[in-house]
DNA sequence: GGTAATTTACTCGGATATCCGTTGTCCGAGTATAGACGG
DNA sequence: CCGTCTATACTCGGACAACGGATATCCGAGTAAATTACC
């Protein structure tokens, strides 16, 4: 079990866009550059934050992504969330009653590590970063 | 991200090892047929047990798994451990400094998953569930 | 009846097949800006 | 000048390919108990 690199690259993303303090979109060539990945793979993690409302997107000449407003509230699980999806790590299939105590130690264990990842904000990383 | 059927499988058959408590070996048909899955795929979960020290096997007829001494010990993180691997959830693999703050996010949130999951052992749920 | 040979019931481990999510690539379509061109 | 036309620079989204790990299956080898055969 492994977060997936989409989900690295998602946060990094998030985290450049945070910090390029310009009202301007950023092109998806440029902000695939710095992770050297390639700029169309990028374009699809982007689209998942748009459409999970994090990132606005702009057609066109001079388009290109930019930070919602109001992102300073945006959590890691937020963007986890958009790329990985929202279920949860574990799931008991068997039909041995209508909770498993396992599968309860399970999700107890999970809700331990989203609560930190809830309560972290990518706003709080910019003013500890100085270089990307 | 998900958590693998296998690991579903290794907890499962750790707490019904727990459960029955007899001395015996049980085989590993029948811990199969418990959970609907095939013996031979159930039987190289258990080599994952067994060579991480949790779980004894005995070879020949009236052969079969037992849990090792001191089982009562085991923790979910054990089990999770021997299945999954020990490496982090999170990686990246970016060359910007030393530290990644991204990365420090992300261990610290595991860690406070890993930490319920430590504390919490098999032992403890056979008090607790009365059928499989 | 005791000993040896054989059958039976198991685990172990390697090789292999299948499936599926991840990680990309490619391309056509749509869109907005910038520049060229004609009046 | 001013409006239009075209080239350019982008994003968007679907289709598709490559890859690797998860999920099995198959089979031969080893092992120990149970059973049988033999003297």
């Amino acid at each position: 079990m492994k977060y997936s690199k989409a989900t690295n690259y998602a946060l990094h993303t998030m985290l450049h866009l945070a910090m390029s303090n310009t009202t301007k979109p950023v092109g998806v060539q440029t902000l695939a550059e710095q992770q050297q990945v390639s700029p169309t793979y990028l374009s699809k993690i982007l689209t998942k934050l748009v459409k999970e409302g994090m990132v606005t997107s702009v057609s066109g000449a001079n388009g290109g992504y930019s930070l919602v407003h109001g992102w300073e509230s945006i959590s890691f699980l937020d963007i986890i969330y958009a790329i990985e999806g929202k279920s949860s790590l574990f799931e008991c299939h068997f039909n041995h009653g209508p909770e498993c105590l396992i599968q309860k130690v399970m999700l107890r264990a999970e809700e331990k590590m989203e609560e930190e990842l809830r309560n972290q904000t990518i706003a709080d990383l910019v003013n500890k970063e100085t270089t990307f």
